[in-house]
This record gives C-alpha cells, structure tokens and sequence, in this order.
DNA sequence: CAGTGGTCTAGACCACGGA
DNA sequence: CCGTGGTCTAGACCACTGG
C-alpha cells in the first residue's frame, strides 16, 4: 500500500493506489521535503531502494519520480555515490553571459521596496482580480561592478505581504530560495519575453548611458506547480558586453 | 540478441549487447529513420510491441528511446492511438509571438546567396579551419506583411555547397526540413545568443526604420547529433509589436 | 471490441564510487 | 568489498482511441 499523499484512492493490482501516477505522489512529496529544506544542497538522498521501502512501491517507480526531478535541474545523480540536491539555485539560472562565454554572478543594490495597485498588465500576469495590490521592488544589478541591469520585480501583496517590511539591505541576491524558505512557494518554472527597446531617462541615469540606447528587455514570470504564477520581473538589461543565452536540445 | 547498429559487443545478461545503452542505439536508428523520410510528419510509427520484437528487446527498453524522442520533440504519443512523427517542427523553433501571443508564420524574401571565406567568428562557431569557405544567405522576413527580421545564414561551403547554386526564389521558407531532405543532417538542437543593439543603415534600409533603432539580435548556432554545428543564423529582429518567447518548466 | 500507450512490479546484472 | 545508480527484462493491469 503506497503511502504518500493524502489523495483519493481507487483500487488496482488488487491494493489502494492513488488516482494520479504514484510517481506524480512520490514527486510532491519529495518537492514539499526539498522546499522545506529537508536537505541541504549537496547533501545525499537516501537511496532508490530506501524510498522505495518508505514510499511502498517498486524502485522503478521511485526511479521515475527522481528522474523526473534530475530533469527539472533539483536533483543530481551519481552512479555508485548516490542521488544530490543540486549545489547552485537552478530556476534562478542565470542567463546573461560575458561575451568571452564566462558567466558572472550579478550584484544588486536595491533602491526601493513599496506598494501599489495594481495595472492592467500586472494582474493579467499574476492573475490578480481587479483593485488587488502589488509590492514593486526596484534593484540595479552589477556584473562586473558595473551596472548593467535595472530591474523591477512585482509580487502579489496577498501572498508576500511581509517582504513590505523588510529593509532593503536585508534582501538577499537570489530570491527564489528565500521565496520558497520564507513564503512555501516553490519556483519550479518560468515564462520570459524577452525584446529590444531603447533606455527611458530612468533606465539612462541608473546604467549610466544615454536615453535611447538600446536596452534588452526580459519580462520573467516565475511559476510554481499547477503553473501558479509567483513573481513578475523585468530587466533592462545593457547587452553591450554580455549576452543571453538559450540551449535546447 | 538485440539488432540495433554495428558496434562492437560484449555478453551480459548471457547474451550479446553493444556496449552503449541499447535505447540509445535505438534511438540512433529511428533518428536516421526519421532523417530519411521514412514516415512522413504526423504518419504513426510501428507500436512499441512490434519496434521491441524488431530490435529484439523488451518493451520497457524501446519505450525509454521513444520518451528520449519526445522530449526531442520528434515524436508524440497518444494514448490509444499510436506514437507519431511531430508535424511542424520547424514551427517549434520559432520564438517570436505577436504582442497579444498569436504565433505567425513568417514569410521570406531572400536577398542574396553568396560565398566568402569564413570570418574569425564564423570559424569558431561552425568549427571550421582557418581559409575554409562558407555560404551566406541574406534574408528580410516579414509578419503580417511588413518586414521585421533582417537574418543572414552562415553555411560551411564544404557541407553545402550545392546550395550556391540554387536560384534565391527556390530556396524553401523553412529550412531545417531542406537541410534534413536534401543534405542528411538533421537539426536537433541550437545555442542562442541574444542581445539588443542598434538598427545600422543597412538594417534601417530594410526594416524601414530609422538608423539607431534598438533591434533584437539573435545569434543562432543549429547544431546536429553530437553538437555538430550546421547553420549559423543572425537574426536582427523588430521587436515593436513581437516578443520572444521561452519557456521553462 | 481489440490495440495502443501509461503505469507499476519484481527481479536480474552491470559499472562506478568510496571505505 | 558493498552499496549506489544505470540498464534491461517479462509480465501485469489500467485508460484511452478507434472501428
């Protein structure tokens, strides 16, 4: 009798199993253990057979659940080592490199944090009813101890209402980690548009060019399960010594 | 005794297998299979039943190589009906979406076919040596009639040269199908490189802008099995009314 | 209804890593 | 050496599709 979720239940192979792919169970449960910091990143699993024992299913199944995983970048696996939490945040990969090909990790420096209704585009994004509020929170990032992103990030008020009060020195580089430590809201995937506009006078005075020059701009939605969206984001980006980068394959 | 390809063997499970994972020779065999037109997009393969008895392996063992596919984006499976050949692939390839998300098929006029000897970057990229020649395509695609990219494609002489005899009108508006159809080399993956820069005389001549004008620039490496590279693309894209799109999940 | 892919099991052997 | 993940098998039942 599989043990995992508290799902409604059907019986086949002559015993309980839930309705969803156990393998879709096991999957959430493991998600819900990584989002609670159940393990340290870096630290082992314990082994396809011990989950398989705890969970109550075959070690295929448990096998499929993990791959699973390794392919959305949270799990690594080592033949005769064992199974990894991923070192290096993988949904908040970084995609701006250096045009020699180095990546760099960006710098902020957050200028504000404050309140407001809503626009139109924003509740279209984060799925907001009409009238709800939105935290804004401006940062410029530095590659290279330059600066050469300036960037909005808007969040539900109804879920991060607490973010309102923190002081800006005490928010960290890389949020997604901290939404999911602070808030339970996993990011496990994301939508971005990305496009070429030119620098407004804000834009200019922050990354110390002129109005006009053209910026990259990556409008980022980040989604949790059931693609919830999380978070919206949008960099200008100065693209004068760094690229994006897209693989596939 | 599994019949895939003509590698070298050994015995286990007391019998003869390649050495590399059986899935992957199989995988191997329906790509070339796929690369010959031996079904015709969205014709369904054999079921999984009678591909394990011809390659003379389990069911599980043809069912891994055909889920690697589908996440290739090659083939789809439909409970109850079958697997079949993906329809429109180069239609997967293209990121850019109308500003209310519509996908629109881009039409193509192509400017010019010529032939020169590879630039530095262009060495680099489709890893050519140094005096090596290479084919370049200029092209002005349009959506909804007005011209918004201005691409040049980068082709290794050696590869292609048949292409420099073909007459600007009849070359195809999609090419990785010509490739795959006409020169065997099949497009399975690609490295973008994006970045905003600004229109140059040329680019404003064609795209009817003003020089200056912030252009998204799209680098793109198609790369073949075994990150071969086979086509370089730099695409100088209008990003007035479209966006690019990717997605993660 | 028969045939397809989707899920799951139980068990086998191999290749690799660390003690 | 043992325990790990990686590959493979044979067979079961389910859910869906089509005739």
């Amino acid at each position: 009798m599989p043990v995992c979720g508290p799902d409604s239940s059907t019986t086949i192979y002559g015993a309980f199993v839930e309705k969803r792919p156990l393998y879709e169970e096991i999957k959430e449960t493991l998600l819900a253990r990584l989002a609670a910091d159940h393990w340290r990143p870096g630290e082992l699993l314990p082994s396809e057979i011990k989950l398989a024992e705890e969970f109550r299913v075959s070690q295929g199944t448990v096998r499929r659940a993990l791959d699973d995983l390794v392919v959305q970048g949270l799990l690594a696996r080592h033949q005769g080592r064992g199974t990894a939490v991923t070192q290096h945040k993988p949904f908040g990969f970084f995609h701006l490199f250096r045009d020699d090909g180095v990546r760099e990790l960006p710098e902020s420096k957050t200028l504000r944090i404050s309140t407001h209704t809503a626009t139109r585009s924003e509740r279209d994004a984060l799925e907001l009813a009409e009238g709800k509020k939105v935290i804004r929170i401006a940062r410029v990032r530095f590659l290279n101890l330059e600066p050469k992103i300036y960037e909005t990030i808007v969040l539900s008020h109804d879920l991060f209402a607490p973010i309102e009060k923190i002081d800006a020195r005490d928010l960290p580089n890389t949020v997604y980690n901290f939404y999911e430590r602070e808030f339970g809201v996993p990011v496990v995937g994301k939508r971005e548009r990305l496009r070429a506009v030119s620098a407004s006078q804000q834009h200019a005075r922050y990354l110390h060019v002129e109005p006009g020059t053209p910026l990259l701009e990556i409008e980022c939605l980040a989604m949790s399960h059931r693609k919830q969206p999380i978070e919206l984001r949008i960099s200008h980006c100065l693209t004068d010594e760094h690229y994006y980068c897209n693989l596939t394959d």
